[in-house]
DNA sequence: CTCCTTTGTCTTTTT
DNA sequence: GACAAAGGAG
């Protein structure tokens, strides 16, 4: 069978397994996403199953999109008839369909991050909940992980029973998904929370999408969280036709439900299943392979594997570390190029770090450089002010059940109608139980407007004329109508002269994106657009393919590979991040150490590591010795000299000790050590950091000590000098201290940070 | 009602 | 250090 000849033994194995459960374990590299195209095509093409009852789901659209064309590649137009999508997208097929049953309407609209966090400021006021204490933030990702576990309010409830200092969340919950419900709209989560109640309370709706996917993939098995899990499981169950590919070692997003049990577990929850490992590496060379290797090894409870790779040994993994982040990011881009010169494209170049703050400086410094550079990811394109103004419009055109939408642009371009008369506006309506806009368009009989309500009654106006443009023109010259009728331009202008010109510019390309959608397909609707919209992201969008260097965090990298990769911020604080090495749970630096692994793991043919040993963050200098990560690679694997590293020392009795020790925290050389100056010529020196009166180290975080200083105590700190602590207050990570500094005045910070000397 | 100033919070990561 | 939200003045 020639079509399987580009496949090595096991990923053949893979692709014409027969019926049944299937886990594919997929190292880095090793032609995951080949091998489940292969199995797609072996399906259809070698055993005839109906593309129509073929599911495919991944985590992004361009995934989707990929395999869509790869295994149209492989089997011809055939290919268009199976269902290959995210899962959000899918769900939202099957709920666009199905959700009356549910008590929506069908029209319903989806909130996205921003919408949900005014949606609970509302849900806050309302309620009288202090967000001081309680964030919205908080409250909204406690409500996110509760849907994630398939638990609805009233499940939250139950479970909230036993921890009374969560009641809150539980009464915020409630009336969030009640406020929700009335505007008819759903945010992320509850799209596969509600599919997976419809299956529930439906089984007929279930026996219907069971039996149409008798075969289901699914691709990064490892990120699924557990409303994922139950979703493939209950529409699998039938059949138990499920091939899953995945690595555990890659898991990277438990930060937002992903559950790595769903992959380790998959043997015990279909114990008749075929498990392949793909561990040959056709990306790394050994070098690379083996520091990552050893990087992982750090972690428990993994599927064991290791990669391996015919490629040829390469080059060492080469570390450097610099005084500050401004001669990390110098160096980087010298490096660049001066490989540049020696021929290698700037697109072979891709820059990764932990976080999106970090890019600022790259950026910067390739500016001067003249290298041209892309930044993937940041701020979203649809959450951008002015893109969401115009899709609030939008929104309002097509069903104006979305208060929030409402509340947005009701004012903007300003039309002097005040938060007063919206309060009167939305009195009215609550007691007639109907939508903002309805009860806008009855503002002459709303009490107490006044003035107010002629000011409205031009703005509903408005709405009915675009809304009759709507029905004989094309969303791209309904949003031009829009921007013209508003002044929106110049309404930007207004705003702030400077950007207006960078917004006007997105705004067009809204329009473009509007064209581009409606290409090929002339009879989508305004509410298709939306939705598309809903649940696109411009990290689908990234051009990877121009001579740019690119610069992204390590989430977004995942997936993709380069010739040449910079690690930039190896440091412990940064990555790992503060945040999972205070928390206490191993299970956060080993999430962590899996996207160290996945990072080395982009790298085709170099693999440089940099970190700074000052640094600013949150407006603050932090002084971070180099990431565990780093000093995990044996140094016989790495080029350049690892300040700090550890000698072995004898186990402790903390693990199992069949497992590889754990690394242990925050050593960090005593004796002095000479920075590593590789771009001599760039190299300005610095002031050696004591000399800024700063003692050296990483003052370690976890197990907040308590301070030596009391209220009333005078102090002193490096940056604001002496003065009086006036508060001490023991927080879950860290003790919050607030000083009135002679000089600077009363400031608040983190005792661990704020390194205070008592006087 | 709008504009301006001040204050506070934030930095993980995103479908 | 950046940006949003809140609060106060006109």
């Amino acid at each position: 069978m020639g079509m399987f000849d580009g496949l090595n033994p096991k990923q053949r194995e893979a692709a014409c397994a027969g019926d049944g459960p299937l886990l594919i374990l997929a190292g880095a590299g090793s032609g995951k996403t080949r091998t489940l195209t292969y199995r797609i095509a072996y399906l259809i093409a070698e055993k005839h199953i109906n593309p129509m009852n073929i599911l495919a789901v991944t985590f992004t659209n361009k995934a989707a999109g990929e395999m869509k064309e790869r295994v149209a590649a492989l089997v011809g137009p055939d290919a268009d008839r199976m269902w290959v999508s995210t899962f959000h997208s899918a769900c939202m097929r099957i709920l666009r369909s199905n959700i009356s049953l549910l008590g929506y309407d069908d029209r319903f609209t989806v909130y996205d991050t921003d919408d949900q966090k005014t949606t609970m400021k509302n849900v806050c006021k309302r309620l009288n909940i202090d967000t001081k204490r309680y964030k919205e933030r908080t409250i909204l990702s406690e409500i996110s992980s509760a849907k994630n576990e398939l638990m609805d309010e009233s499940g939250y409830e139950k479970y909230v029973l036993n921890d009374f200092s969560k009641t809150v969340y539980a009464r915020a919950y409630r009336e969030y998904q009640e406020t929700l419900r009335k505007n008819n709209a759903v945010d992320f989560d509850d799209i596969i929370m509600l599919t997976v109640r419809l299956f529930d309370e439906f089984p007929d709706v279930l026996e219907r999408y069971r039996e149409r996917f008798k075969y289901i993939l699914v691709d990064e098995y490892q990120d699924t969280n557990t409303a994922q899990f139950e979703l493939i499981r209950l529409l699998a169950d039938k059949y138990k036709n499920l091939c899953v590919v995945g690595d555990d070692d890659q898991s990277i997003y438990r930060f937002r439900g992903a559950n790595i049990r769903n992959i380790l577990d998959f043997e015990e929850h279909y114990p008749e299943a075929t498990v392949i490992k793909l561990e040959q590496n056709y990306r790394s060379t050994q070098y690379i392979l083996d520091a990552a290797n050893a990087v992982i090894a750090n972690n428990r409870g993994r599927k064991d594997k290791k990669l391996w790779t015919d490629a040829g040994e390469g080059k060492k993994p080469v570390f450097n570390q610099f005084d500050t982040a401004f001669e990390e990011a110098e160096y980087i881009v010298s490096d660049i190029r001066h490989r540049n010169k020696m021929g290698t494209g700037y697109g072979s170049c891709a820059v990764l770090y932990r976080t999106n703050a970090q890019a600022r400086i790259l950026e910067e410094r390739l500016i001067m450089a003249g290298i041209p550079y892309n930044v993937v990811g940041g701020v979203n394109f649809y959450s951008r002010a002015e893109i969401k103004d115009i899709i609030a419009y939008l929104k309002v055109i097509d069903s104006g059940i979305d208060d929030l939408s409402v509340r947005r642009i009701v004012n903007v371009p300003k039309r002097s109608i005040g938060n007063a008369t919206l309060e009167k506006v939305l009195d009215y309506a609550d007691a007639r139980d109907i939508s903002l806009f309805t009860a806008m368009c009855e503002a002459q009989d709303v009490p107490g407007l006044g003035k107010a309500a002629s000011k409205i009654k031009v703005f509903t106006d408005m709405i009915g004329v675009l809304r009759a443009y709507r029905d004989n023109a094309s969303i791209a010259e309904l949003i031009n109508k829009i921007i013209e009728m508003t002044d929106y331009e110049e309404y930007l202008k207004d705003q702030d002269e400077e950007k207006a010109e960078d917004k006007i510019g997105n705004v067009n390309e809204l329009v473009s994106k509007a064209v581009a959608f409606c290409d090929g397909r002339p009879d989508a609707s305004l509410s298709d657009f939306l939705e598309e919209v809903a649940l696109v992201s411009d990290l689908d969008s990234a051009d990877l393919t121009e001579e740019r260097v690119l610069l992204m965090t390590l989430h977004s990298a995942k997936g993709l590979e380069f010739p040449i990769v910079y690690l930039a911020g190896m440091e412990d604080g940064l990555f790992p991040g503060y945040m999972s090495i205070s928390s206490g749970d191993d299970e956060d630096i080993e999430e962590e150490r899996r996207l160290a692994y996945v990072g080395m793991t982009r790298a085709e043919k170099e693999l440089i590591m940099t970190c700074a040993k000052a640094r600013m963050l949150r407006g603050e200098t932090q002084f971070n010795p180099v990431s565990r990560f780093v000093t995990e690679i044996p140094s016989e694997l790495v080029e350049g000299f690892v300040p700090g590293k550890k000698k072995k020392r004898p186990a402790d009795d903390c693990y199992e000790s069949d497992y590889p020790r754990r690394a242990s925290s925050f050593s960090y050389a005593k004796k002095e050590e000479k920075p590593v100056k590789p771009v001599k010529a760039l190299y300005t020196g610095t002031a050696g950091l004591e000399s800024l009166g700063i003692k050296k180290g990483f003052q370690k975080a976890a197990e907040a000590a308590e301070p030596d200083y009391a209220v009333g105590d005078r102090v002193r700190h490096f940056k604001f000098g002496a003065g009086t602590v006036t508060a001490l207050v023991r927080e879950p990570r860290d003790y919050k201290v607030s000083v009135d500094f002679d000089a600077h005045g009363q400031k608040v910070m983190y005792a661990s940070f704020a390194k205070l000397v008592k006087e």
